[in-house]
DNA sequence: GACCCTCCCCTTAGGGGAGGGTC
DNA sequence: GACCCTCCCCTTAGGGGAGGGTC
């Protein structure tokens, strides 16, 4: 009858490391019951087993060592249940965090995806546009790219102190006076697209509804072109605007180094 | 106009701390555009604002300062598609790795939960079984705790190896013929609850039925006491037992320190 | 006085040796 | 020859100082 593990055996029969049991001893969370004090040879006893499978089933449930050891010191059934369901709220919140940065990515690969696909870069189209929300800011007078750059900064810097479910996708909109007297850059709002919302300040409801869109490819100072394009093509179709002008921008510094593959999307709501 | 920013500016302006400026210097995945040869003093260009968010960004995505700095290094639409396509499998691994976890520990509370909620200690019951998978192994003859433990041991361990989806929840079949001889304790199976399953070998199918059952407290040596106890009930009230014994470990040196706090349930099903 | 700098030690859970003794 | 021991350095992403110079 087997009574006695070597460190080499007990980490074999464990399928865990030796390098493991040697920590485990050093930080007194799990020590061999009997050390040969000629040589310093570690010996583990039989009855010894249960105590490293909690450790090990308590490891794989998401505890630390720390609250390991402490746990063990003293425990019974009650406290075990207090434990646990503790626990369980700690997986849960992290598993909320990690679905949120799932619909982050997916909503950048959705993105991404599609303007890959785009065919026609000079295309205009009239589409329908889903609910969308988005978190804002006002930008300061002067319209300049600087403010403009610094409110959306103020989003994302917002957006992140309060852990708001943002994409990491911004925008601006630009007042249809702007547009009419050919200041197609002087947004007035930066924004974030969100995810679902729990209504808060700053965050504004963009209804679904019919608009006419376009895209711009390259730097954003020659936006007036793509401008131009869809105001065109609305007095040819005899559309009537009927919003101010919403950018998204597709690519910008976060998914391309170059500013040639910037790409923004131009929307207006159209009767 | 604003053209530089101290690193104290810059840090309250993206509200992250010096010391991670600092590092982010350090390990040259964002130094300052300006550095005072005279006292060392930092300095960050505005255009430099970008490249910062970027890297806030993808840290949020989950992505290690490692993979940021590669990344930096040459980037562009289409190898950005890719590291986001890739990055949702990793968090979805992730999320499914947790999701497991939360099953497990659910699966703990909502027995501990159970157990703490029992009234009657002696009660014999007749109940319906919902179906349930065990991943088991083999008990080796003669059937003696060691023996037994061994094949316990020896399901947790190919699980851990495997990555199967089993709760930490323990048990062992008793042939009827051993429970008629009195060999109460001579259980031939020792096996793991399991979440849903992914059939693979070495797993049984409890298939849902009626059963008798009734609770064990204490060590497990004294086990007959509870078996005598369900066939006097059986007898009382002219049910046939028709199956072998199930035993669950429903707390175990998991969540007791202590032998006394040890409780097993068993079940047969009856006709 | 508020701000900046460069060390330096500390955290988790071990992994991977080197150098030397032991079954 | 296979096994065991004790150092010791290394990993992530910074936090928290100390000690000393600078705006």
């Amino acid at each position: 009858m087997k009574r006695f593990f070597s460190i080499g055996e007990l980490a074999k029969y464990q399928n865990i490391s030796k390098q493991t049991l040697i920590f485990y001893d050093k930080i007194k969370l799990f020590c061999p019951q009997y050390v040969n004090p000629e040589n310093g040879y570690r010996y583990y006893g039989e009855n010894q087993l249960d105590v490293l499978d909690t450790i090990l089933i308590m490891k794989n449930l998401g505890f630390s060592l720390e609250d390991i050891k402490k746990h063990l010191e003293d425990y019974n059934l009650e406290n075990s249940r207090l434990l646990m369901e503790n626990q369980l709220k700690v997986i849960e919140d992290k598993i909320n965090e990690l679905k949120l940065i799932k619909r982050r990515i997916m909503h950048k690969c959705k993105w991404l995806d599609y303007v890959k696909n785009i065919e026609n870069r000079e295309a205009v189209s009239v589409e329908d546009f889903d609910e969308q929300f988005i978190f804002f800011r006002k930008v300061e007078a002067p319209y300049s790219f600087t403010n403009i750059s610094i409110a959306t900064k103020a989003c994302f810097t917002e957006a992140f102190q309060r852990h708001l479910p943002v994409f990491f996708q911004s925008g601006v909109i630009v007042p249809l006076e702007h547009i009419k007297s050919g200041r197609y850059t002087e947004a007035t709002t930066a924004f974030l697209l969100m995810d679902k919302t729990d209504w808060t300040d700053s965050i504004m409801h963009l209804k679904s509804g019919r608009c006419v869109s376009a895209y711009h490819f390259g730097d954003y100072a020659s936006i007036s072109i793509a401008y131009e394009r869809i105001l065109d093509y609305c007095d040819k179709y005899g559309l009537t605007i009927a919003s101010d002008s919403y950018e998204f921008c597709i690519n910008d510094y976060i998914t391309a180094k170059n500013e040639e593959e910037y790409i923004t999307k131009i929307c207006f709501y159209v009767n």
